[in-house]
DNA sequence: GTCCATGTTCTTTA
DNA sequence: CTAAAGAACATGGA
């Protein structure tokens, strides 16, 4: 369920429930929800306390006083919750820590997508390409320009930007006016531009809503985004685009739904009259 | 019963 | 080697 803004939300709204906390006591009702198999999470956080908490790309991490780190990823319907200790535990929870101040931090994830990743002394980086949010856009071009791959199928892999998923890819994409079919290598550096400045500009405004709630999200304190009522394409397949009127599309691309609206993102770069090789008879260029 | 779902990973196919 | 498509994971809602 969870994308940059989701994740990010979470991580604000859990932060001064945990930080500097110590963790008493460890209950894992489903062992398998912890990677990699065999590691014996109480053992290893039991007595510690929780000195910093951080969102890398849709990873929650915490880090320990001893320098030790394991993450969360919630997946497509995890949630992380700071709950008093009396409250009865919702269905789906697979982890409860309950910490010093009598709170526990819960993992409730109907499908299990989501779990438990031990790091230990490594990076949480492994896999991910960089952040969105302040990512120079000249970085964004270098990184698309080395696949055929289209857009939408680009912006979602998580080596190459990290953090974006199925709703804000079709969200900027909308605002930067890209066609999600469009090959990630063959966009002119303005368009790289403009794609750059759209990822950001989406993920801040997601942010200032506490993310998109569309079935299951709910930040630690359980309280809904308000996102999703400012969605411009995704899941809009059918209504007019907010910008033309045109119907918006809806297609599938690997296995996911992609909305756009055909109008506002041509599958074929725009000419500019001014700039590019003239076909026709050249008009004076200027030098 | 059917289809769909905010994610990731593996396998198959071209 | 590259990438697209499909399936898989597991559950629930419309």
């Amino acid at each position: 369920m969870p994308e940059l803004p989701e994740v990010q939300t979470v991580v604000n709204s859990l932060r001064p429930h945990v930080l500097d906390q110590r963790i008493a006591s460890v209950e894992l009702r489903r062992a398998d929800i912890v990677s990699p198999v065999g590691i014996d999470l109480a053992l290893q956080i039991v007595g510690r306390r929780i000195v910093e908490l951080h969102r890398r790309a849709k990873r929650i991490v915490f880090t320990l006083d001893d320098g030790q780190r394991f993450y969360i990823h919630l997946g497509m319907t995890g949630r992380l919750s700071a709950s008093a200790a009396a409250l009865p535990m919702a269905k789906h929870t697979h982890l409860a820590l309950r910490l010093a101040s009598g709170m526990q931090v819960r993992f409730v994830d109907a499908r299990r997508f989501g779990g438990v990743f031990w790091l230990g002394e490594q990076s949480e980086d492994e896999g991910l390409g960089p952040e969105p949010l302040n990512l120079p856009w000249p970085t964004l071009a270098q990184r698309l320009g080395h696949t055929r791959r289209c857009l939408k199928s680009a912006l979602l892999d998580q080596a190459l930007i990290a953090g974006l998923g199925n709703i804000y890819v079709d969200e900027a994409l909308f605002e930067s006016g890209l066609h999600p079919l469009r090959r990630a290598d063959r966009l002119a550096p303005a368009e790289v531009q403009r794609l750059c400045t759209s990822i950001r500009q989406v993920l801040r405004r997601a942010l200032a809503h506490r993310g998109s709630t569309l079935r299951d999200y709910v930040d630690a304190e359980g309280g809904a985004g308000a996102f999703q009522l400012l969605h411009n394409v995704y899941g809009h397949g059918g209504d007019p685009c907010p910008r033309c009127a045109t119907a918006i599309r809806r297609i599938v691309l690997q296995g996911r739904s992609t909305c756009f609206c055909p109008a506002c993102q041509p599958r074929r770069a725009q000419r500019r009259p001014a700039a590019g090789p003239a076909i026709s008879p050249a008009p004076a260029r200027r030098r």
